[in-house]
DNA sequence: GCGTATCCATACGCACCCGTATGGACAATA
DNA sequence: TATTGTCCATACGGGTGCGTATGGATACGC
């Protein structure tokens, strides 16, 4: 038998590993079952490797942990990022943004991101940011839809909210019914 | 020395512990630092006991730990019941209700709450039927309000969704500071 | 083909935490 | 005082996951 390559990759992955494999699992079982779920030879199990490869990439599990809440928050602006391409019209690019945000395949991680970071200073200020990334582009579009600059922060703080809120609704319903509910939300706060 | 009572009680509990006094330690360690945070061991040691006594008290840590999401349960329907004597006038009644919602001593448990219970679709059942009673004093507070009952529906969902977001920011700020945006957000729900 | 760098396998010690087994301390009751 | 029930201390076994030590395997430069 082959002494490489014949244990079966789960997900099409490269027998060599990189950091970003790693990171890249990691925060999937970090989705799934909170930041105790994130163990290295859990990982290195679904990578199809031992924990060798880990200990060669990483210095230890507080310095991975660290590197992934920062693999986190860039994956999140980037999602914001790429909101830019959106439609003109003010009203139409802030429901395409918050269709994307519920849409996103890191729907469901901000819980667990939140119940790990919440009491580590350090890290809180690396979700504070992200927060504040995110809002700014939310308060923007408010702005562009011709609010002034109070109130357009006060309906891009409720919407940001009702968005982190939505998540953690545990309450089973279809993602359409999640989208549906939003957009009259959206039309509540772009009325009066 | 005396053998008993010698050993400093953190919190003035009695030196015989009760199912409660258990629960409601792991409910404390649970807000700071999430569900493995809630160790027998060091919920012992908080309590000033060995874990002699929790395995008279408790089966295992698992039974343990459904016992602690509904007795968190009851703890968090109450804070709602409670509120029924509060000032008849709808708006006032609203405004009320989300002020003891972010002065509760339940704040910031529900982060970890909802990382803890989010693929577990037993517990989530309990946390959903939470949210749904919870959700339900909100409605009928806009109905009293004279909306009618989807447009009611609708912005008690907007912020139920707000409160709870509100937890999960972990910006820098003063209560004062959350009392009185939610409030702003309270007048933008109160007006069309 | 030789050396070097990169990446991983294997094996081990260690600490931590769960659960159990057993007996002791205290209170209530008779 | 004897007895029974309640609650806890102590000690132990066992599993699990972290980190390390060491060597093997592959790729690349020369």
């Amino acid at each position: 038998m082959s002494t490489r390559g014949s244990k079966q990759a789960k997900a099409a992955m490269p027998d060599r590993q990189s950091r970003e494999s790693w990171l890249h699992t990691a925060l999937q079982a970090l989705a799934k079952g909170g930041i105790d779920q994130v163990r290295v030879e859990w990982l290195a199990r679904d990578l199809g490797v031992t924990k060798g490869s880990f200990y060669w990439h990483f210095k230890d599990r507080d310095q991975f942990l660290e590197a992934l809440l920062d693999y986190w928050a860039e994956q999140s602006t980037q999602t914001v990022i790429r909101n830019r391409s959106y439609p003109d019209d003010p009203p139409a690019r802030i429901r395409a943004v918050a269709e994307d945000i519920v849409r996103r395949d890191l729907a469901g991680m901000d819980p667990h991101i939140r119940s790990w970071t919440q009491y580590d200073p350090r890290r809180a200020k690396v979700v504070a940011s992200v927060d504040k990334l995110r809002f700014g582009f939310l308060r923007d579009l408010f702005v562009a839809a011709g609010y002034p600059a109070d109130e357009a922060a006060l309906r891009a703080q409720c919407l940001y909210r009702y968005a982190l809120g939505e998540q953690f609704i545990l309450a089973r319903e279809s993602k359409a019914q999640r989208l549906r509910r939003m957009h009259t939300q959206i039309d509540l706060l772009l009325g009066p």
